[in-house]
DNA sequence: TGATCATTTCATCATTTCATGAAACGACAG
DNA sequence: CTGTCGTTTCATGAAATGATGAAATGATCA
């Protein structure tokens, strides 16, 4: 008589482990799962080093698919597709000129986020 | 006489496409790239909706990781895994009591963190 | 008009991430 | 001591991610 696979299965663990008001509360403020995953999407795009450095290198400053390319250390076609992702986040915008375009800060929140991040974990920021 | 693959691999954009000066001063104040992938691997830790689901949880409260395990929807092996990141994060901290463990908000930057990129997206803080 | 160049998109491939189940570990009860 | 239970670790497979090269697009210039 063993009960094999009790994994999060049934309600078991719930009425025995634990206090059970405190899970019901936990589960009642709970974000909606909608939130929790575009907040998710959203840390993911910046969640890289190559779009965290093409934030820091557009600080203040326009600069061309090419030299980001240069930046990053990647292809021409994968720089783009980066951009895309932090075109999609509304981190960068870009103007095209010519045959060029211009990229830049969209909206600096993302890029104090990731500054922030980096002051707690370095304890200088690179502003 | 085409050449293929002119693919960052020369500085030939360098010097055509951009005005250089400003390229140069992109690269100069550039973070270094261990810090960038600090940076990354941060937020690539807080980037899961399950594991910021926790993060909600815990909010003034301590759950036992089989509560958490009905929090995430899944199995106790994964949810001890994904609570193994946040403590490496050091998100969460834990503390053992009997056969149980205790989790809580370690440092409550990360969950501020989140909630700001919820503000962002969603207009409504959920704390 | 046709060639060229910067950029984007597409198809593909290697790597990483996330979930699962089985087994190991540690603490408590009988 | 032995068995049970909560938790953790390990090995595995499916799905997502990130990079590449080739082809498509759009704008400039001879």
């Amino acid at each position: 008589m063993k009960k094999e696979g009790r994994q999060a299965t049934k309600g078991l663990c719930e009425v025995d482990c634990v206090d059970g008001p405190r899970a019901a509360a936990a589960r009642a403020d709970l974000p909606l799962e909608t939130e929790s995953r575009d907040v998710a999407d959203a840390l993911k795009v910046l969640a890289h080093p190559g779009r965290l450095r093409v934030l820091s290198a557009l600080k203040g400053r326009e600069l061309c698919v090419c030299d980001l390319a240069h930046v990053l250390g990647i292809s021409f076609s994968g720089t783009s597709q980066q951009l895309k992702e932090l075109r999609r986040l509304g981190a960068v915008d870009f103007r095209a000129q010519g045959k060029l375009a211009y990229y830049r800060i969209g909206d600096p929140f993302w890029l104090q986020l990731a500054g922030s991040v980096s002051e707690k974990l370095h304890g200088a920021d690179s502003s």
